[in-house]
DNA sequence: ATTAAACTATGACATTTATCACATTTAAAA
DNA sequence: TTTTAAATGTGATAAATGTCATAGTTTAAT
């Protein structure tokens, strides 16, 4: 049984989440200031810390910064909890070293899993650690872009958004590389009058953020979940190191670069000359490429953001749709649509 | 004083160009076809070979397969004059090592130039493989993109493109990686009702073809000269190999394709939302910046290139240049564009 | 369960832009 | 130089698409 420590100011909530994790199998410790939960953390070395942002006597930065100066709770993965969404409030835990990050108010299940697989991931953690000191070095033997995402997999700290949330923004700078281990991320543009164009989808098991991976310029667009999505996130200089000791996955990284070029310039030339109804039916095998995990699940986006995707207004995408859907090629069911005629899609016009 | 060998079956081409040769300076042998050029080049030892591809006997393919073969000629820098002009041709010619390649009818200066850098390198080269022979190695001390040009132009060979003439094919597979010595390179895709878009330009200095570098696919695009242009030529292979022993080279790569990735997505957004108006002027500013050696020269590009990049009907693009003219932001002075007001033309609509 | 907010759908209309046809100009070739 | 071909310019027109207004639906929040 693993014993987790959760430090919140809060009497209601916390004894309402405690309750949750003791049902999941937690045996679990509480602190109500920061102040009290270093000290329970220094005597109970739990597996796993789950803290509260803002608290009066010490708040949780300064708790995982009090941690991490000491060896024997340094390892220890935790979890911040927070009502911010504010971008630079993520990055200053991330910047601190927290492994996961939650934005109040969050699910039971989103806490669960967190927790769960950070748990998981210390252990296997630790292990390394052990060879490491035997004189193992594990970042000179990457041989793929595969070893990379296992590499960051292992090494990141997660990151978990809800629907809607940015990871960064148009301007920002930003230090990290992203592997989308859950969700689906829009990486989208806004010109001088507002128009938004999405240049870029990525799911599952994809990796973003790498377009200023080398130089340190500002985030020329901005990316944001399309749904609840879980990130691991990485610092650039980090990667770099390995990126230096591993010339293979260097390679494979040109060969990312060269491909999201390629289909970057397919789209290029469609939205220059392509009709309304071609954008339209391309958009739409677009997403069900990204999005879905079975062949016949029905599409559950915005008319919105497949407007934007294929750089069209709005009304034109529905009423596109619309008639796609008289001539049997889709089915709207309320808001999400239904391929039919997928060859039929595919060579409109 | 030099030995140019001339390798040419038409008696009047051969004294013609043999006298141009002379004239420079040269000391001409010459062959009236391929199985006497061979003979006279293994006696001679020329300094450089310039030799027809169409001849009776023995072609200049395989001339050169035969010199290539003998230890003593092998060096001896090689330049094709053909009148193809197609593309598998040249092909053919390269990957039989050629070292330049001009298509008749070819201007005097163009020959003299290509010679004399020929003959140059050569030298250059002769001393490298001294060093070489030495023990010393030449190709694990890049430390940047420019040191990688300066690999490609010693290492390369030199391809001569006439106003007009193609590099490479939409659907061709090449092996090349090209280094811009001179001239103007459009890339361009042509969607199913033949619509053509330009989707990147280069100029001098620039490196291309690198999309497809490190995967062995077909290209997707075209690239076309759209002045008289000179490229050298490495074969990708080659230069696999030079960046796996050349960390800071790859690292200078991925920034190249991430600079490209984003210029390409700002052309995105612009097509996608972009008036007429703001495309045209787009796309003069883009050209200005890429064409011009001085700020005031006024632009020397056809109505359908800019058309072409700005991804609009060509008689779209007429009407907005004379709206742009009445207005005093440029002056059309015959098939030439002068921009006078720069500002206003990067503040449209 | 009710209400508010956000999203979707559709009509009417204005605007933009492509297309076609043809005149005019420019550059290249004989 | 003259001839010819290619490129440029312009008008008329139709098609495509965006914009605005408004009504109907769905989802989320109280």
């Amino acid at each position: 049984m693993h014993t987790l420590l959760l430090i919140e100011d809060d009497t209601v909530v916390r004894e309402n989440t405690a309750e949750i994790l003791e049902l999941s199998g937690y045996n679990v410790l509480t602190a109500p200031n920061g102040k009290a939960g270093v000290a329970t953390a220094k005597n109970n070395l739990p597996d796993i810390i789950v803290c509260d942002i803002m608290m009066p006597e010490l708040d949780g930065y300064g708790v995982l910064e009090q941690l991490a100066a000491e060896e024997n709770t340094k390892h220890i993965p935790f979890i911040f909890l927070s009502a911010k969404t504010e971008h630079k409030d993520i990055r200053k835990g991330m910047d601190l070293g927290a492994d996961d990050y939650l934005t109040k108010p969050f699910e039971e299940s989103d806490l669960i899993s967190a927790i769960e697989s950070r748990v998981a991931k210390a252990s296997i953690l630790r292990e390394e650690r052990k060879r490491k000191d035997l004189g193992e070095d594990d970042t000179s033997s990457l041989r793929s872009l595969n070893d990379l995402k296992n590499y960051v997999d292992d090494h990141g700290n997660a990151l978990t958004l809800k629907k809607g949330e940015a990871v960064f923004e148009q301007g920002q700078h930003s230090n990290y590389i992203y592997l989308i281990t859950k969700g689906i991320i829009k990486c989208h543009k806004i010109d001088e009058s507002g128009k938004e164009l999405t240049t870029a989808l990525y799911r599952e098991d994809d990796l973003f953020g790498y377009a200023t991976l080398l130089q340190n310029i500002a985030h020329q667009e901005s990316a944001t979940a399309m749904e609840n999505t879980e990130l691991i996130v990485v610092p650039k200089e980090e990667l770099k190191e390995v990126l230096n000791n591993n010339h293979k996955v260097n390679f494979d990284l040109i060969n990312l670069l060269s491909d999201n070029l390629e289909e970057t310039k397919n789209q290029l030339l469609q939205m220059a000359y392509g009709s309304v109804r071609k954008k339209t039916a391309a958009t739409i095998l677009q997403f069900a490429e990204k999005m879905n995990k079975k062949p016949d699940e029905p599409l559950k986006i915005s008319r919105n953001d497949l407007a934007s995707v294929a750089g069209i207004a709005t009304e034109s995408l529905i009423r596109t749709l619309s008639s796609f859907s008289k001539e049997g090629l889709i089915d709207i069911e309320g808001r999400n649509i239904k391929i039919i005629d997928i060859k039929a899609l595919a060579h409109i016009d």
